[in-house]
This record gives C-alpha cells, sequence and structure tokens, in this order.
RNA sequence: UCCUCCUUAGCUCAGUUGGUUAGAGCAUCUGACUGUUAAUCAGAGGGUCCAAAGUUCGAGUCUUUGAGGAGGAGCCA
C-alpha cells in the first residue's frame, strides 16, 4: 500500500488507486464522511465510511482529534465541495481523543478567540489559520535562504551569548551558571562574574550584526537568521522578548545599494509565498474579510490580502529622507489640526509611530524607506554623513506593521568611530576587535536587520506578533 | 512602564435602577436520521458569576485591593 499525504492526493488525478493516508479526525459527520487533516495543507480529505460494515466500537472512537490511518481507493467524490475523496476499506485508529476531554480544548470544531488559542499552544497549529500561518511561516523562511544563496551570501551563524552589552540595541537577558541565591562577590561587593561560566559578564544577543559585519569584511555577502532576545518591558501585537532576526550584510556596498537590497528581498520572498501558499493564503484573505464585517467602515483594511502583497511586490518603496519627511508631517493636516499626540515642530524630532503611519498609509499609501536620519537619535555605528548632523540609517516602514527592517552604512572610518563611541561613553576595549576591522583593510559596507515576525505578520495578514510564532516568549509569558 | 477596557457553563456571549430558582447559541451525553461540508432533529446534564474584603435586609450587578488577559503608547525588529 503507498502511504500517501493529504496534499498528494488532492492534487492528484490519480484515481481508482489504493492509498494509506494518515493524520488527524478534523470532523466526523453522518457517520460516514471523516474530514482528515495531516497538516500537510489546508484542505482536509474527504474520507467516506461504509459504516454499515464496519465495527461499531471503531466508529464510535473516530471522533474530533483523533490519530487515524485509513486506508481505501481515491475516487472522484460523489458530492460537492471537494474533488476525490477515500473509499475506506480499513480503519487503524492510532490514537484516541475522548469527545468529552475534546470539549474542553480549542480543536472542538467551532471559531475560537485567538486569546484562548494562544492559551493551548500546543494544539492551535491543529486549526486552519494556525496550520496555514505555520505552513507560511516555514516557506517564508525557505525564500529567505533561497534569496541569499541565489545572491551569492554566505549563511553565518553568530553567537547567540554574547560578551558585549556595548551593541545598545535594547535590555539584555543575563546568562549565568552562578548560584543566584549566594553569588560570589568582589572586594567592593560587585557579583564577581570572574567566577562566571565564560569569565565576565554574558548576556543573550539582541543582534548579531556587529559580528556579522567582521565576516562581510572577508566573506563579502553575508547573512544571519536567528533567535534574538530583548528584554524589554514591551506589551504591544508587534513585540517578542525572543523573535527571529535577518541580518544581511555588505561590503563594498553604501546606503543606496542597502536599500536596493532591501527591496528586492522583501519583494522576492513575498513573491515566492503568492506563488507556494496559494490556498493558505486565499483562506488568510477570506478569514480576514470575514472578520472585517464586524468592524466599523474606517477600521477596515483598504485591500484583501493577496491584492495588499500584490501592490508591495509590484510598487517600488518610496525613498524619502528624513528632512523630505519631517517637511511632509510638518505640513500635514494632522499635524497643523493638532491631531497628532506629538506634534512635529522642528528638525531633529523623533519620528512616532503615529507620524510613521501617517507617511505609509496616509501620505505614500505605500511602503516607505526613510534615509538620512539626526544622528543624534540613532546608534553609534552608523556613517556619518558629511553634513556632521545626519547618518546613513534607513528604517522600512510597512503599512499596519510600522518598522518591517532597519538598517545603515556603517561607519568605516577608524578615527570617526572611536571618537563616536567615546562620546556616547562605550567601552573601547570591550570593542576590540570591531574597531580592528576599521584597521586593516576597512572598506564602505552596509546592512539591515529585519524582524521575521514582522515579515510573516505581512504575508499572513495576521495582527498579532504572538500568533505567527509557534510558542510566543513575552513579559510574564514563558508557557510551554 | 503608562493609559483604557475585559474576566458569568467546555467555548462565544446576554444578564434591566441592586430584588424569587443566573439565561442563549455552539459543544458534550442519550436517542433518531444518514451523500454530509462547523450535517440535521428531539431530549438531558452542565455554574465557587476571576479572588479577597467592604456597602446593603439583599450583590453577577455598587466600592476597594489583588490576579490574569486584551488593545493603545513608549522602546524597537
Amino acid at each position: 500500500m503507498i502511504i500517501k499525504k493529504v496534499v498528494e492526493l488532492i492534487e492528484s488525478d490519480q484515481v481508482l488507486q489504493d492509498y494509506k493516508v494518515n493524520g488527524w479526525v478534523r470532523a466526523f459527520r453522518s457517520n460516514r464522511f471523516i474530514a482528515l487533516n495531516d497538516g500537510s495543507c489546508l484542505e482536509n480529505l474527504q474520507c467516506v465510511v461504509d459504516f454499515e460494515n464496519t465495527d461499531d466500537e471503531v466508529l464510535k472512537k473516530i471522533t474530533t482529534g483523533a490519530a487515524i490511518s485509513v486506508s481505501g481507493t481515491l475516487k472522484e467524490s460523489e458530492g460537492k465541495g471537494q474533488s476525490v475523496e477515500l473509499e475506506v476499506k480499513s480503519i487503524d485508529i492510532l490514537g484516541e481523543a475522548h469527545p468529552e476531554d475534546v470539549k474542553k480544548t480549542i480543536l472542538q470544531p467551532k471559531k475560537h478567540s485567538f486569546e484562548k488559542l494562544r492559551e493551548q499552544a500546543h494544539l492551535r497549529v491543529r486549526t486552519n489559520t494556525f496550520g496555514a500561518v505555520m505552513r507560511m511561516r516555514s516557506k517564508l523562511s525557505f525564500a529567505v535562504h533561497q534569496y541569499f544563496n541565489d545572491n551569492g551570501f554566505y549563511y553565518v551563524n553568530t553567537p547567540i551569548v554574547t560578551g558585549s552589552d556595548a551593541e545598545g540595541a535594547g535590555e539584555m537577558f543575563k546568562v549565568t551558571n552562578l548560584d543566584l541565591k549566594n553569588p560570589p562577590k568582589t572586594e567592593d561587593g560587585e557579583i564577581d562574574f570572574s567566577q562566571d561560566f565564560f569569565g565576565k559578564e554574558t548576556n543573550l544577543t539582541v543582534s548579531g550584526q556587529l559580528e556579522a559585519e567582521t565576516y562581510a569584511l572577508g566573506l563579502g555577502k553575508v547573512y544571519t537568521f536567528g533567535p534574538t532576545f530583548r528584554a524589554e518591558n514591551s506589551n504591544t501585537t508587534r513585540h517578542l522578548a525572543e523573535f527571529w532576526m535577518i541580518e544581511p550584510e555588505v561590503a563594498f556596498c553604501d546606503l543606496e545599494g542597502n536599500i536596493d537590497l532591501a527591496e528586492d528581498f522583501i519583494q522576492y520572498v513575498l513573491k515566492y509565498i503568492t506563488e507556494h501558499c496559494k490556498s493558505d493564503l486565499e483562506f488568510l484573505e477570506n478569514r480576514l474579510l470575514e472578520e472585517e464585517k464586524s468592524k466599523p467602515e474606517k477600521d477596515r483594511s483598504p485591500m484583501p490580502l493577496r491584492e495588499k502583497i500584490d501592490f508591495v511586490l509590484k510598487n517600488n518603496f518610496k525613498r524619502v529622507s528624513y528632512t523630505e519627511a519631517i517637511d511632509i508631517l510638518r505640513n500635514s493636516k494632522p499635524n497643523k489640526k493638532k491631531k497628532f499626540n506629538y506634534i512635529i515642530e522642528e528638525w531633529g524630532a523623533d519620528l512616532q509611530s503615529e507620524h510613521e503611519r501617517y507617511l505609509v498609509e496616509k501620505h505614500f499609501g505605500c511602503p516607505v524607506v526613510i534615509y538620512d536620519y539626526p544622528a543624534d537619535i540613532k546608534a553609534f555605528y552608523m556613517r556619518l554623513n558629511d553634513d556632521g548632523k545626519t547618518v546613513r540609517a534607513m528604517d522600512v516602514l510597512f503599512p499596519g506593521i510600522g518598522e518591517i527592517a532597519g538598517g545603515s552604512q556603517r561607519e568605516e572610518r577608524y578615527d570617526v568611530l572611536l571618537s563616536k563611541m567615546r562620546e556616547i561613553g562605550i567601552d573601547e576595549k570591550e570593542l576590540w576587535w570591531y574597531l580592528d576591522t576599521r584597521k586593516f583593510g576597512t572598506c564602505v559596507h552596509s546592512g539591515f536587520g529585519l524582524g521575521f515576525e514582522r515579515l510573516v505578520l505581512f504575508a499572513t495578514g495576521m495582527s498579532n506578533i504572538r500568533d505567527v510564532i509557534p510558542y510566543p516568549r513575552s513579559p510574564q509569558n514563558a508557557e510551554f
């Protein structure tokens, strides 16, 4: 007997052949129709049981959630709603699921809130929505590697435990195996990290960028794609304490090249999923349309999901300097009418998310790249412009998501970098290796960091970042 | 961390100015039916109204505190 996945049978025209399929029961209707799902695709395989010639004990165990193995003949479906169905000859119950227990879980076939699904994150992947989201997450992840591989990038695994806290990207989680109840102390009462596992204070990485830079200055084009940790007390739909970040870093590449790369990369991976996740996308689009029916008109998305993705594929990202952006905002209606919570008055102000949203969603109506930010509001490693007050930074802003990627041309001049570090109090002894790269064959180079979950958020149309990662880690939540 | 809102059956939610025995749909159980698409029909069971304290003759409803959750803001990806 040939064992097949549901996706293979649904797309098959090899009817009248016998197959075996393993999967989980989604529904058992009329004592006759099993909706079988094995995760290989959104669709269920309809398995038609000859209930008059099947043991009652077996029939009773065909319940929602049960794992079963069915063998039978693939036929054109007699009913509507599917093109093929499996005429069952034998059924093995592999793992039972008792209805009295199932009714307490999100497996029971009905609508559940995303909050409830989060509480049962170990079961939520068995729902249509999470099956679709997680298949798309996987495809997107593959597309990321495909893009970089095809474009001459090398995949670099930067360390997850880092010895420096000078990166300044956010609060960090400490890594230690000291006895927390009784840590060794130095003479002046501080914790003595020289006795810790690594002989120094260590943290979980907030970015692989600095290490990636050193590899770009040897391999040419590199990227990282790994877990990243921020101990910020952020409680939003766009933040996680543990998330996956993609960080390309390219030698001999300036900011324009960096923006080109970001745009080309994002368009490539989105195009990939429109071609490889058709039914999942269609399902998620319909789910969203259904959900939006209950919303007031003004809160509805102007475009269905697939149209929104297509729009990003077909239109260039609007590139605008920080200075131009400030002018637009200063002259905007919400600014003049004081509708913004933070009124833009002077050059140098940090853009709040309400401003970013205005630019992306109201003014331009497309993804926007803002570049050449004031040096004062950006990180120390960004290349200082000749004007002495702006740096070669860029943020990619997406509708509904905000900042999806942020990057810069890196400061490649040793003296400028060193004085900047001293100015803001970063210990140059900690980053001696980073400074070293500016001494030995330094060159123009650039890169950016892109939050993978934010990409998945956009591609799936989901609204909470906790619903696009299997087990979200956020403040007060590390269940599972 | 700040602001706002929420917590009633397994789930989603009603619950009137504070007044008898707290309701509905779905799910579950029992039975019927069998080409169904979240199958349908009939009946049954199912509640520490998030927790504690308070006001009151009387609290699901009002007050205070706490816990958990959601949305927005900040920080950022």
